[in-house]
DNA sequence: TGTTCCATGTAATAAGTTACATGATTTC
DNA sequence: GAAATCATGTAACTTATTACATGGAACA
C-alpha cells in the first residue's frame, strides 16, 4: 500500500489540504506513478492523522485543513523510499499489451506497433516542450529542481517506446 | 479491467488451464505488466466461458480443465489491443519514488539514486543474458518470436533507469 | 511414505472506483 | 445570480490480496 507514502511524500514537499493533494494526483503522479481519487484520500489522511504521521498545521475557510508530515511521518517515510522495491506489483497497460502482440496477426501486429510509436512521438513532444518550459523559468545559476528530473524520465521513457516500437517493426520486416 | 483481455491474450498464444496461467502471469507478466493470483484467475475463468469468450478444450487428470478463446473472444481480444490506452492507470513504485525524491535531502537522494543506478545494472546485465539465450536457441534464419521483443522492451527500460539515475546524479553534482 | 508439484476452489479482508451528497467562495 | 471552482465527506460496488482448504499425481 504505497497511497499512503505518496501522501507523506507529496506533503513533505509542502503542507498541503486534500483537496490540493487530490490536484496533484492527477496532475503528476497519476499519469504514470500512482492513482488515487479523493474519495480514497480523505480517509486515508484521517488513518496517517491517528497514526501520528501527519498533523494539521492550519484551518482555511471551507472547512479546509491544511496537513504537514510530522517527524515520525518524515521518518516513515525516509524508511519506505529506501525499502527494496516489489512491495505493489506494477501495472501497466502498455506493457501488458507488448505481452501480448504475440496473439495478433502479422499484419494486425504491424499496424499497432506503428500506432504505438506515433502516440510516443507526441508524449515525447510533449514532454520536451514541458522541460524547455521549466529551463526557461530557471534562474541561471539555479538548480532546475525535482520536477526537471521527473520530466527527464518521462521524456527518456517515451523515446524507449518509440524506439522500440521502431526496432520491433524493423524485426518484424527482415524474417517476413 | 485488463485481466480478462490478459487472459485472452495468454489463452490465445495456445490453451492452458487455469494453473498455467497463474505461473505465466507470475513468471512474465506480474514484474512490469500486471498481476493477478490465482484466487482471481479461476472465477474470471468462469465468468469469460459464461461469457463465451473461451471454452474449455480438453479436461486432464486431477480435475484439470484446458481452456481455449473462442472466436468471439479473440474479437474481444483484438478489440481491446487497438482501443485507447488509459483504461487503467499505471502503477509503478520506481516512478513513485522519483517523483517524491523532493522529500529527501540532499545527502540521501545522492545515495537512493546511486542505488537505484546499481540496482538497474543488474536487471541489465539479467536481461541481457536473457536475451544471448533467446537468440542462441533461434534457429538461423528464423525470427526470434515475440519473447525476445519483451525482453529487449525490459533491457531498454532498465537501461534507462540506470542512465537516468547517473544522468541526476549528475546534475546534482553540478549545482553544488 | 514423505515431499514436491499439480490443480482448483472459497472466504475474509483490503484497496480502489464510481456515484451520491453537501455547501462555501469566487468569478463573470 | 449563474457557473465554476474550492472543499470535504460517505455509500455502493468492483477489484485485488491473503489466508484457508482440499486432494491427486509424481518422485525419491
Amino acid at each position: 500500500m504505497s497511497l499512503r507514502h505518496a501522501l507523506l511524500g507529496l506533503l513533505a514537499d509542502s503542507p498541503q489540504t486534500g483537496y490540493d493533494l487530490t490536484k496533484r494526483f492527477e496532475e503528476t503522479l497519476s499519469g504514470h506513478a500512482w492513482n488515487a481519487s479523493h474519495s480514497q484520500i480523505y480517509p486515508e489522511l484521517k488513518r496517517l492523522l491517528g497514526d501520528g504521521l501527519i498533523e494539521i498545521v492550519g484551518e482555511g475557510s471551507r472547512g479546509s485543513k491544511t496537513y504537514g508530515v510530522t517527524a515520525e511521518g518524515r521518518a516513515e517515510l525516509r524508511r519506505w523510499m529506501f525499502s527494496p522495491l516489489g512491495d505493489t506489483p506494477p501495472r501497466n497497460e502498455f506493457v501488458l499489451r507488448l505481452f501480448l502482440l504475440s496473439s495478433l496477426d502479422l499484419a494486425d501486429t504491424r499496424v499497432l506497433v506503428g500506432q504505438m510509436a506515433q502516440a510516443s512521438d507526441v508524449e515525447v513532444a510533449g514532454l520536451t516542450e514541458a522541460i524547455a518550459t521549466i529551463e526557461r523559468f530557471t534562474p541561471p545559476g539555479t538548480r532546475p529542481g525535482y520536477a526537471r528530473f521527473a520530466a527527464e524520465f518521462g521524456r527518456r521513457y517515451y523515446e524507449l517506446q518509440s524506439e522500440w516500437a521502431r526496432w520491433v517493426l524493423a524485426e518484424l520486416e527482415k524474417a517476413s
